[in-house]
DNA sequence: GCCGTTTTCGGCCCGACTGTTTTCAGTCG
């Protein structure tokens, strides 16, 4: 049995809270969180390179030491330091971190001081009164331990998709851009960098000087505001009823360029910048940046690039996943733009689960602007979906030829998403496959098989001389349900291999391909399809989700099947 | 514990807010 990923990030995340509550140097305790961050954001498994005897210290964050604990856990499942530490520090501690305002310190002293080891312990604690009589604790401290301890900790709320959070961050910057003496608001974080999810809404304020506390006043006024968590003349934090928590920042006119880069983020590609601007001998906040004392950019995120030698890097790109080496070499992607998509190569009708009809989609994929669509719907083995047969199938692409003739302006195109069999066996014959336009082969069922067989079993679909577009490749739905276990770099070697195309299906919670996997797939030569999935006329909207994702994995028009006109795109996918 | 066109030792991003202090530590992003 292999490990994965997410159980070393988990270790290594362990490991560091416990040393921090044991008060190790805090400096290797940021070496495991590196280290976790780092290995979370591999898109090859560690395991396997641990196997293939290759070295991971290749990757900045893991030195010789971490690439040996690595092989450790990969090697016997576990590790022994993180057992031995938690023989030291009771782990039923770290449930106590979450609370808001408590840290590894605080925990720490209780533990030491009271011996309060659980939830339970603190409160018990709480109803003796005994917290505010040890030291560093007061009076406040222990009301708000109190309080919030069925508060949901700042940043402890499960992340609401983007999609999910677009209509509360669109109506909270209006309600701001409202307030008196505002002049501008910006969206930044993890929305602005397009992150499937969100764990909360970064806001940027810039408003008339000696404003700041009146809009500050109005900011934690607003009526979707449930509850504060702290708020000053520049920065304020509050959670939303819809348990979304919002951060702002009121910064002056000079420094919005400066801020706008330190609160998008991301935390990762921040800290490397700093770092640069370290070596240059400048320093870099959220205010600009500065030789000694002196101001030299801050007004705009082109000129703070530009006073750490970089160019500009988009936002969907700052991950510290290779961007600023890219932008040293001058190396960065020309990325896709949602109006270089000349059509959706997805999309269901009322025929099987679609909620409009054939001739409504067509209309609104008109309206859209594309050139061509292809209709696409499920076979007989999604049968909940009612999936059509062979002769279902024939009959519909009638109906579709039917209504090409009568529509003009737009190329309406016969396609099926076949259903991929347990043994990599296509759902409908190869008779019916070969006179359609386009193929997209999907996985619905059995999508639990253990990785060699899930991984053969879409190899071997790929096999098939008609299927030119994988469906979600991994399967998986943002928050829902985990992505099956599949060897993806196994998949993109065959896909590049075979000339098939991988799709990156733009749904909200799917977006699937994941980033790091566009990245690899364009890198290896392998092409995609961006396209809806839509079940609906309003779905056809979703493709802009699709091309921040597909920004996210450094895509360029080139790399996009669906970016060229009709004649040209059916020939790429040609095999 | 990691890392290095100034370094293999001595650094390690930077600042706001809060509470308990009486000049600062802890927490957070």
């Amino acid at each position: 049995m292999s490990v994965h990923n997410n159980e070393i990030v988990e270790i290594f995340s362990r490991v560091a809270d416990l040393m921090e509550i044991k008060g190790e140097n805090s400096f290797r305790v940021r070496a495991y969180r590196e280290a976790a961050r780092v290995i979370g954001d591999l898109s090859e498994q560690a395991a396997q390179m641990v196997e293939e005897g290759r070295d991971l210290t290749e990757y900045k964050g893991i030195g010789k030491d971490l690439a040996e604990k690595i092989r450790e856990i990969v090697k016997t499942g576990h590790l022994t330091l993180l057992d031995s530490l938690e023989k030291e520090v009771p782990p039923s501690l770290l449930d106590l971190m979450k609370i808001p305002d408590i840290g590894p310190k605080k925990v720490a002293v209780m533990y030491r001081e009271l011996g309060i080891k659980t939830m339970e312990d603190l409160k018990q604690a709480l109803a003796d009164g005994k917290i505010s009589s040890v030291k560093g604790f007061g009076e406040k401290t222990e009301q708000k331990i109190f309080a919030s301890i069925s508060m949901p900790k700042k940043g402890s709320v499960p992340r609401m998709l983007w999609y999910d959070a677009e209509p509360s961050a669109l109506a909270f910057k209006q309600y701001l851009g409202a307030i008196p003496h505002v002049d501008k608001v910006y969206l930044a974080g993890s929305f602005r960098r397009g992150k499937e999810t969100v764990g909360d809404l970064d806001v940027l304020v810039v408003c008339e000087e000696g404003y700041e506390e009146a809009v500050m006043d109005a900011f934690v006024g607003f009526e979707e505001v449930h509850h504060v968590y702290e708020k000053g003349t520049t920065k304020s934090s509050v959670l939303l009823r819809n348990e979304l928590q919002v951060d702002i920042r009121i910064v002056p006119l000079a420094s919005y360029g400066a801020a706008l880069h330190y609160f998008t983020g991301s935390k990762a590609h921040n800290l490397a910048i700093r770092k640069l601007a370290i070596n240059k001998k400048v320093k870099v906040n959220e205010y600009g940046v500065y030789d000694g004392s002196k101001q030299i950019a801050g007004k705009t995120e082109e000129a703070v690039y530009a006073a750490v030698g970089l160019p500009y890097i988009e936002p969907e790109l700052r991950e510290n996943l290779g961007e600023i080496e890219a932008a040293k070499a001058g190396m960065l992607p020309a990325l896709i733009e949602r109006g270089d998509i000349l059509g959706d190569l997805h999309m269901h009708t009322t025929r099987t689960d679609g909620r409009n009809s054939l001739a409504e989609m067509a209309q609104a994929a008109k309206a859209l602007g594309y050139e061509y669509i292809a209709i696409t719907e499920h076979s007989q083995k999604v049968s909940m979906a009612g999936g059509l047969n062979e002769k279902d199938l024939r009959d519909y692409m009638e109906v579709i030829d039917a209504l090409g003739e009568e529509i003009d302006g737009i190329a309406v195109l016969k396609g099926i998403e076949v259903d991929i069999l347990p043994d990599g066996g296509l759902d409908l014959p190869d008779s019916v496959l070969k006179e359609l336009d386009i193929v997209i082969g999907s996985v619905h069922y059995q999508q639990r098989f253990p990785v060699k067989q899930q991984t053969n079993r879409i190899v071997k679909a790929m096999d098939n001389p008609y299927l030119q577009i994988l469906g979600h490749p991994t399967g998986r739905l943002l928050n829902k349900r985990d992505p099956m276990d599949v060897d993806l770099e196994k998949i993109i070697a065959a896909a590049k291999e075979k000339n098939v195309a991988l799709e990156l299906n733009a749904q909200p919670d799917r977006l699937d391909l994941p980033h790091p996997y566009c990245k690899l797939a364009a890198d290896t030569g392998v092409k995609i399809v961006v396209s809806t999935d839509a079940h609906s006329t309003e779905n056809l909207k979703r493709m802009k989700n699709g091309i921040t994702e597909a920004r996210r994995g450094w895509l360029t028009k080139e790399n996009v099947v669906n970016t060229r006109p009709l004649g040209k795109m059916l020939a790429m996918l040609r095999r």
